[in-house]
DNA sequence: GTTGTGTGTGGTTGACCACTCACTCTTGGG
DNA sequence: CCCAAGAGTGAGTGGTCAACCACACACAAC
């Protein structure tokens, strides 16, 4: 005799694929594109292997939206930083923003994608595509939100740059001076 | 009847493992740790597959063994750099050391390469840790040549991770304002 | 020239992986 | 109740790749 409550149990292909969008961000921030199997993405988002082919065509296709997916939360999340600072110099904005960004990548997987992206561009034109197109779009929103000067745009991404690498090597588990050199004054939670 | 030069025709194997070593370099470059075939590195070497083997225990320790030596090459390149300016004040060896790394870097490969190793570094061990012992080397080397104050060592660090991305990306393919944006002031050959 | 050592290869193997297919179960509408 | 459409899977398949092994050839020393 079933329950009176009337949930479903299959999902729509469209929750799947949302899903499926989120959990293989942690799968493909382990060993990116190369390395990381279509089983595990699967495993990760609770379904069979072979049902993450009904949803996407794909490995590549997959891949280049879940990166697609990461560069919206981090578009997102610069945009909450920006209306934090709304009116305030442009320096203040570019500060804000940096801090909503770094509260973002607390989050370690996101970060990792973005690496793990940037280096699957150099080889696959598709990942090329969507990695140019995102960081299109957030340097014109960085530009235009905050109307600071070209080198001070360039500035905030290059320090983001080095957030990815103080993070791949893990700096904060070494007791250096040269692992400080490189990551004073970043922001992390 | 064969001439009279006397001179080998098989090579050592540390003269093999030296030139393994330099080719496999741009094979890396290319698709990076996990998508880069034995076969492919062996094949740019001119030797058969099974001898990488026989050259290195596996195929991890040859990719360290690559970064390894790309890290090298970073660093005299940089000491040729701080040779040029020396006398001279700390920004100007900071630059004479930024314009040696630029025309280094003309070479796509090794960059790409250094990229790759720091995604490499993200999930295997024995890499980040010498991708690590890498930065620590070049980190502490620009920092005791130069004499600069950490922000601006950080600031030259920084700079590259950029170079990174507009390289991966190819943005001088781009033109467009953001690409404009990210690539400007940066030297390249 | 024979012998020992080191260079180098062809062929193979066993594991793994992207992708497919035939099939079952669930859901909702008439 | 029936049935069509969609959700979801188990069990492959063909191909690839790291690693191995048995063997062939070059060199140097005697």
């Amino acid at each position: 005799m079933p329950k009176a409550t009337s949930q479903r149990q299959l999902s729509t292909a469209d929750e799947r694929r949302r899903t499926v969008l989120e959990t293989a961000v942690s799968a493909f921030a382990d060993r990116g594109y190369f390395g990381t199997r279509t089983t595990d993405v699967a495993q990760r988002a609770g379904i069979s292997q072979a049902y993450v082919y009904r949803l996407f065509p794909d490995k590549e296709a997959l891949f280049v939206a879940v990166v697609e997916h990461c560069f919206e939360r981090v578009r997102e999340s610069l945009g909450d930083g920006a209306a934090a600072a709304k009116g305030s110099s442009a320096q203040e904005v570019l500060d804000a923003m940096g801090n909503a960004y770094a509260e973002l990548i607390s989050d370690r997987d996101l970060l990792l994608l973005q690496l793990h992206a940037q280096c699957a561009a150099a080889s696959e034109p598709a990942v090329r595509e969507v990695v140019r197109s995102g960081y299109a779009r957030l340097v014109e929103y960085v530009r235009g939100v905050s109307g600071a000067p070209e080198a001070d745009v360039q500035r905030f991404f290059a320090v983001g740059m080095l957030c990815h690498l103080v993070t791949a090597l893990g700096t904060h588990e070494v007791d250096a001076p040269w692992a400080r050199t490189l990551s004073d004054g970043l922001r992390h939670y």
